[in-house]
RNA sequence: GCCCAGGUGGUGAAAUUGGUAGACACGCUAGCUUCAGGUGCUAGUGGCCUUACGGUCGUGGAGGUUCAAGUCCUCUCCUGGGCACCA
């Protein structure tokens, strides 16, 4: 039995069995409680990332664990296939994006098995597939004929030499990364979805999410944006209105300018007679479509030459065209108040508008105005009629005289902008609509669905293949020849809905089964990076409340729990190239010389180190997991994730921690296989225990029901794992007294094993089969605690004198608070700090401390 | 720029409800071993003062609340995530 720990064996044996048992593929069964545990799916960039290992390990404990509380798991995975990487790759390596891409599924598929996750692979599915997108397209020509899909013009970053759209991140510093040339805005027509008809039942249903992080919450609210506040009208010469939203209402007698976005119409207008306009409106067209990018550039900004009516005062105010108003949120004109709002204030000294006061400090005191705006709410000054007012008073007053000239009203206005979901690009789904002659664009009839993508294509450019292909864009409706829609759908859109699609994942009768769906949802666990706090989690929720209104799903929210697991960081070394550039060396060709110093494998020469950042391509620092499991195996490597940080934090990957991890397992193999070698126990005998061996059982229950919580509640595995290292320590100092003590072992070995089922399954399937069970590990239940032996006679307690720990009692369980007074006050070292002083105040708190004031 | 996090020994971290700061592990030091050893085992390990008992300082920085602060409050510095076409 002694023999050695060989982690490649016994873990192609556990995954062979479960392979073979099918141990976890599952169908609904009234009778017994459903669990959903789902990761978030990967893009199938060619292989597995630590970031993946990490999610996937997350989930997989998880799984585990819940199903040795005897529920009915289900955990599935597919793959979230659509994207620009496969395009960049199909141009690069000239491969179709479609078999790119299932290969990369393929491959990436070999080693989540080989890493031992309890998959459903039945339910697997990938988003290329029109077996799936039909279902998105089916959809959202629902949503269409709902009134909830509609076009607009929109901006995007296009590249003026490749004669193409360019996402975000492809604008590199203003220019197009493959072409170099200065990136231009343009306004092309787009498909939306209207997400902001639910942006209030978005915001308020957010407090229905319990188990999430109040973090993400936050940001969603943030997100969303309620604001209340007035929309007015200022006038104009030609008798037109312009038309601004403020939640600043109370300010608005301090207005000393209007501004208007670049593209505003009144911009435009401007920019057909001032030439300075139509410079500074060019210059605003090589902004690139990025809220960040417009928000730290220079504030900018030129008179159009026209003034704007005042609602109330009536006085003349600049319209101005300003770089920092964003068209695409509330009208694409702000009024501007110097005095009250820092932005303003800065524009207004930069360009020397007027600086108007508005508003007291609501306690009175003063304020220098000639440093920065005054921002917070307070008594209305030199607003005539208004004064006096303060915030709440001033908003109805003003809101109310607006509303009754008919120049203004209350409107509640978000944050949240329509979803926009047309993409120029190949690699996705395509947009079920036609476009007919006569300019106007009608849904693709249900009978022409799924509307197919070409897979066999070259990609010898930039241009998407099927924009490029007039036969493919060919077709008829009512008879007529009309045009396919080529743009296609932003890939948010199938991330949206797959956790509902694994319910029913085969059926090609439907969207979803509703009575599956309905077992499974909402999914009680789901896991995945914070990097997707906002928008993947925000459309997905979205996606839930239509399906929800189409009477596909029961519940409101697709996610019960959420848990974001932080980044998997790696050290970055580099050395200085002649460019004064950086040349990044991977970790795994750097040691730590003799010296303590970084050098170079190959050459022993320094590198130097530049800290820890996300394992990244840029920085040559990636960890290639297989390596790892090839050399360890999928145990160590799921240990290590899990033990060295708690999931939300960033991991930082150390190969002595991994070695650490490896040597854990080895030594519970010994531990377990040798107290099998022993033969074996005797039944437990509570009664005929000695001391050593009760304190370990007492040690032992407190370890499974703390355990248990940080699994469950708490989501803590480093110190769940850490528990069952402490308990392994003190299992390693029980006497062996050829009695009991063997009962006690066999007892711990075993919950041992159990407890670390979710983390190291393969290890714990070996050991439990040799320690004599028939039933695999997977079906075994968690272990239960044992009341009993919880119980102790006397508990430790502090003492403090005046804030600083002096002593330390050992104090019977059911001492009254008098006593354990009285027992701290006649410690030696108590008295020693609290002689020649008066006892001003002594605090026992039970079971914890004393706190003596002394004075 | 805006929104959200995080900052604790040489290192990763723990401290769950305001109640013993540093559990557990890595590393390091010393020793043991029937070891091929980069295996295994034992002991020690926050800084400073002290032969010792013990004392004292200590959770990015500055203040504050409290008998008691890593934890609460105010300000501040640094690092990371997101900012709508990367996924």
């Amino acid at each position: 039995m002694e023999d050695q720990y060989h982690p490649q064996e016994i873990e192609a044996q556990a995954q062979g069995y479960w392979e073979q048992n099918k141990s976890f593929e599952v169908t609904e069964q009234a009778d017994k409680e459903a669990y959903y545990c789902l990761s978030m799916f990967p893009y199938p960039s060619g292989r597995l990332h630590m970031g993946h290992v990490r999610n996937y390990t997350i989930g997989d404990v998880v799984s585990r664990f819940q199903r040795m509380l005897g529920k009915n798991v289900m955990q599935p995975m597919g793959w979230d296939a659509f994207g620009l990487p496969a395009e960049n790759a199909a141009i690069k390596n000239k491969v179709a994006p479609a078999k790119w891409t299932y290969e990369n599924i393929e491959y990436m598929k070999g080693q989540l098995k080989r890493l031992g996750f309890g998959y459903d692979w039945n339910r697997e599915l990938a988003t290329c597939r029109p077996e799936y997108y039909r279902w998105e397209q089916w959809f959202f020509t629902k949503l269409y004929e709902k009134g909830l899909v509609y076009k607009k013009m929109a901006t995007v970053n296009w590249d003026p030499v490749d004669q193409t759209v360019l996402a975000n991140e492809q604008v590199i510093e203003g220019r197009g990364w493959r072409s170099g040339a200065l990136v231009e805005r343009k306004e092309i027509p787009q498909w939306f979805v209207k997400i902001t008809d639910y942006a209030e039942e978005l915001l308020a249903d957010l407090d229905k999410l319990e188990h999430w992080p109040e973090q993400v919450k936050t940001m969603q609210r943030n997100w969303i944006g309620r604001s209340e506040g007035v929309e007015l009208q200022f006038g104009l010469v030609d008798g037109k209105a312009l038309e601004v939203y403020t939640t600043r209402p109370d300010t608005l007698m301090g207005v000393s300018y209007v501004a208007v976005a670049a593209q505003h119409p009144l911009a435009k207008q401007a920019a057909e007679t001032n030439a300075d306009a139509a410079a500074f409106i060019e210059e605003c067209s090589h902004n690139k479509v990025a809220e960040a990018d417009m928000a730290t550039m220079e504030k900018k900004g030129v008179f159009t030459g026209q003034y704007a009516t005042h609602p109330i005062s009536g006085d003349q105010v600049p319209v101005w065209i300003a770089n920092f108003v964003l068209m695409d949120y509330g009208s694409g004109a702000v009024m501007a108040v110097p005095a009250h709002d820092q932005r303003d204030f800065e524009f207004a000294q930069k360009y020397d508008l007027p600086i108007k006061q508005v508003i007291d400090a609501a306690n009175g005191e003063e304020y220098d105005l000639s440093q920065a705006a005054f921002t917070e709410k307070g008594v209305l000054v030199n607003s005539g009629e208004f004064d006096g007012l303060h915030f709440e008073d001033a908003f109805k007053a003003i809101s109310q005289w607006l509303e009754k000239e008919n120049k203004g009203r209350v409107k509640v206005n978000y944050r949240l902008r329509d979803w926009g979901v047309s993409r120029q690009r190949y690699w996705g789904t395509p947009i079920p609509m036609i476009n007919l002659e006569n300019g106007e664009a009608v849904p693709t009839p249900p009978e022409e669905l799924p509307v197919k993508l070409p897979e066999d294509v070259d990609m010898d450019g930039v241009q998407s293949p099927i924009k490029a292909d007039p036969e493919w864009r060919k077709t008829h409706y009512n008879g007529a020849t009309a045009e396919k829609e080529t743009d296609t759908f932003d890939t948010f859109m199938e991330s949206s809905w797959y956790y509902a699609r694994y319910c029913s994942p085969n059926d090609d009768t439907q969207m979803l089964d509703p009575e599956k769906a309905n077992y499974w949802l909402p999914v009680n666990q789901y896991i995945g990076g914070i990097e997707h706090a906002i928008l993947h989690l925000l459309y997905s929720r979205f996606f839930h409340k239509l399906m929800r209104d189409f009477g596909l799903v029961h519940c409101d929210e697709p996610y019960e729990r959420l848990l974001c697991q932080g980044m998997v960081l790696a050290d970055c070394f580099y050395r200085e190239n002649e460019k004064g550039g950086q040349d990044w060396i991977s970790p795994t060709d750097v040691i730590l010389n003799g010296d303590n110093q970084f050098v170079h494998k190959d050459d022993g020469q320094p590198v130097l180190h530049d800290g820890m950042s996300k394992m990244s391509k840029s920085k040559n620092n990636g960890i290639d997991p297989q390596v790892i499991i090839d050399q360890y195996g999928a145990d160590t490597v799921r240990l290590f994730m899990m033990f060295a940080a708690p999931p939300e934090q960033s991991l930082e990957w150390s190969d002595s921690g991994v070695e650490g991890a490896n040597k854990f397992l080895r030594k519970i193999w010994r531990m377990v296989t040798s107290h099998i070698a022993q033969g074996e126990a005797p039944a437990l005998d509570v009664k005929a225990l000695n001391e050593q061996q009760k304190d370990l059982r007492r040690k032992l229950h407190e370890t499974i029901a703390k355990v248990r919580d940080d699994y469950d509640r708490r989501l803590t595995f480093n110190t769940a794992i850490a528990a069952v290292m402490e308990l392994s320590n003190h299992m390693a100092k029980l006497d062996n007294d050829g009695k009991q003590s063997l009962a006690v072992m066999q007892e711990a070995v075993e919950a041992c094993v159990l407890m670390l089922a979710p983390i190291a399954p393969h290890l714990c399937h070996t050991l439990w089969q040799r320690l004599g069970h028939s039933e695999p590990v997977i079906n075994a239940t968690w272990p239960a605690v044992d009341e009993s032996a919880l119980t102790r006679d006397t508990i430790e307690m502090v003492v403090q004198v005046n804030g600083k720990v002096r002593a330390k009692l050992e104090v019977a369980v059911d001492a009254n608070k008098e006593a354990i007074e009285q027992q701290a006050l006649a410690n030696e070292n108590v008295q020693k700090f609290t002689e020649g002083k008066n006892i001003a105040k002594v605090i026992v708190v039970p079971g914890k401390l004393v706190s003596v004031v002394a004075k």
